[in-house]
DNA sequence: CGCGGTCACAGGTCAT
DNA sequence: ATGACCTGTGACCGC
């Protein structure tokens, strides 16, 4: 017999094959624009043995009522579960599910489900649609006591809520680390990843994208809290000592979560492109940085603003609206007005420290032909060419002092 | 001195040794049945203090139970450590280290033995056994807090537990190779080549077979994550897309381990041929595996069984037992009397899942061109020739629904 | 319960 | 193909 945990995963996958022959169903331009919905219902008590019942839900996200209708079935003497508006406007009755077996007790597919069931289906308008019906935990059989639940993201088992949606630790972690890190994926495919428990390490892009639009909130994600660091290494300024600076792995995409450069995170997001604003929110973020080095709440990702800088610049080099590449070294001799001591670092944590990675990163983004080879549709981008200086030479060599008057000496070596 | 670790692979060479010159050790028919056992001996508390102790442990994967003697040497005032049987059958004593010092703390192997020593050693009986002796932390020098653990299948210093067992990074990526690409070996010798850190390269089917031997389970490989970008090719198969489609080397080794036909997996095993109890074996199996069509767990190692049959289907298209191609036709066409529901797989679990294998193993074995390129020793091979159809061809290509009802499309490519 | 962190063990890479 | 070396993952734990 079949677990509940296989049964949902069933419901998952099928659901989830449903969502990709829809058509426009997660598509990338429709990412969060409502299209994908959430809903949980979660009955009051035991309603469950009313005959006929109509629950109204509030999709959290859209806000849409939808009118749950649960009726017994004339035939087999189960129960339907009838999804329609509120307001009786089409689609007027979609039956999402019927039970089977008449055993007192109401689940969604099948006699042994328990607990929550999730389904992902196409509405009449074609948009996916996400239902998590969540039954009474006190109808269910004691044999279980932990409440089986699905990750919202990939149909795991979930281990709770995590910022803001109940998801499992997996996805739980990946979403804190993209977050934190600030990380920027990019999707090899369509965008449209299919994200289940097998396959959600495939593509990071539409794992995040599916975390963010399934309700997982970043401004829940919290900076780190690591207070010990070591006796040795900076003193006060616990912020630049070993912390690691994390780049955005693709520059193209930066599915804007964490673009930010003002005080308040994760407020605004990156349209795509530097422009002169964006510039005054990098002059005042460093500001902001070097105006309280005493301030050791900045522990944690206060360096993700320099991160940023360094993404926002690689996005800057294949930024059509730029005139020249002049421009791009005016905001680098900007940045110069911070003093942050790097040098500092031993020489073993410079060779293979964020610092270099960033600069490597850097060095990626000023050279489109890797930038082009990663992406079929390679845009553009001799803005950024005459920047590199050596154009078609395999190694791009690059030496002086640039992100602070303290004279980091940083080396990038373009491997093509 | 010799350290630690020097002295572990001392020890285990020499077992090795002694496991190749105990005729019928590690024969390919005696693969799982118990003649490679592992016990891990934890010392309860400090019972180190004692001049004498006893302690009986269990094999973990027999059940048979072991006296532990340790005693002290009469000569050198060390400890002995003296295994018996628990009945005090024979072996009656097998003295399998003793404490070259005298330091209060009683240690395996050395003075400086730090945790966790292995043995590899021949038992009178011939049968290979291992035994993994876990000291207590507490006693160990904090010098090393990592602790010195071998590879079970080599010898070579380990980095931990991988896919079950503790290997080093050799055998962790060898076994990784070997089971996503589904590749399978050929041993030029008697299946009982010496694999230890110098000569494990010598011989993959022998290595490979000590891997699934010493517990290295095939269902911890996880399936590629990056599935190599390919705008076009497939629609939504996103694994069939850019997945390669690895073909076996040698199918004359199915290295039996995974060839099980009965629920109870590794309790049965293959002797080497296909018989007509085998093609029952093969037909319930199909069945048990159909009996739950809603379980969606399936996506890993569930269609293992599957690949077993494939398999032996190849094995059977070498056996000189048989007497035509016919008769690997009607076992084909008794295959699809089973009706799997392989449609409920997602796409990509199918690219990499046992039915792939299984159809790799199977367009390989109706090819004998390749096989027989890849051993000396070529058998009469005519029978399956037939099925191919384009002997002498580069790509042989094979479309239609072969093993279920679900008229499964699928293409093997084969490359040369 | 939901944040935080940890680290064994997956993955992958790329000289050899 | 191999394996040393690295990053990323997620089960597990503390608060
Ligand atoms: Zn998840
Ligand atoms: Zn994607
Ligand atoms: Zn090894
Ligand atoms: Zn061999």
């Amino acid at each position: 017999m079949a677990t509940v945990e296989e049964l949902a995963h069933q419901i998952f996958d099928q659901s989830m094959g449903e969502i990709s022959r829809s058509p426009g169903s997660i598509g990338h331009s429709t990412l969060m624009d409502g299209s994908t919905q959430r809903i949980q219902i979660l009955p009051s008590d035991s309603g469950l043995n009313l005959p006929s019942r109509i629950q109204i839900v509030t999709d959290q996200q859209t806000g849409q009522k939808i009118q749950i209708v649960t009726s017994l079935d004339q035939g087999a003497g189960g129960k339907q579960y009838i999804l329609t508006n509120s307001d009786g406007s089409s689609p007027s009755k979609v039956i999402i599910a019927r039970q089977e077996t008449n055993q007192g007790k109401v689940y969604l597919s099948s006699q042994d489900a328990a607990g929550i069931n999730q389904l992902f289906f196409a509405g009449p308008d074609g948009n996916a649609q996400h239902f998590q019906i969540l039954t009474d935990n006190a109808c269910l059989d004691q044999n279980f006591n932990r409440t089986v639940e699905l990750c919202v993201v990939c149909g795991d088992k979930a281990s709770g809520r995590h910022y803001g949606a109940v998801t499992c630790e997996g996805c739980k972690g990946f979403f804190k680390r993209s977050i934190r890190k600030n990380l920027v994926y990019t999707c090899r495919g369509s965008k449209e990843c299919i994200i289940n428990k097998h396959h959600r390490n495939r593509c990071q892009y539409c794992r995040l994208q599916r975390c963010i639009a399934l309700g997982m909130k970043q401004d829940s994600v919290q900076c780190e809290r690591k207070p010990i660091e070591s006796p040795r290494e900076r003193s006060s300024n616990c912020a630049a000592s070993t912390e690691k600076i994390y780049i955005r792995k693709d520059l193209r995409s930066p599915l804007a979560a964490t673009t930010t450069f003002v005080t308040d995170h994760r407020s605004q997001r990156q349209s795509g492109f530097l422009d002169s604003s964006m510039l005054v929110n990098i002059q005042s973020a460093l500001k902001q940085e070097n105006m309280s080095p005493e301030k050791s709440d900045l522990c944690q990702g206060d360096l993700s603003t320099l991160a940023n800088v360094v993404t926002s610049l690689a996005n800057l080099s294949k930024s059509k609206e730029l005139s020249q590449s002049s421009t791009e070294l005016s905001i680098i001799e900007s940045l110069s007005n911070g003093d942050a001591t790097l040098e500092e670092m031993d020489e073993d944590d410079k060779s293979n420290s964020d610092v270099t990675r960033a600069f490597d990163t850097l060095a990626k983004a000023l050279n489109p032909a890797e930038v082009a080879a990663c992406q079929s549709s390679a845009e553009s981008m001799e803005a950024s060419v005459h920047l590199s200086g050596e154009l078609h030479s395999n190694v791009v060599e690059v030496e002086g002092p640039l992100l602070s008057d303290a004279h980091i000496a940083f080396r990038v070596f373009q491997h093509l």
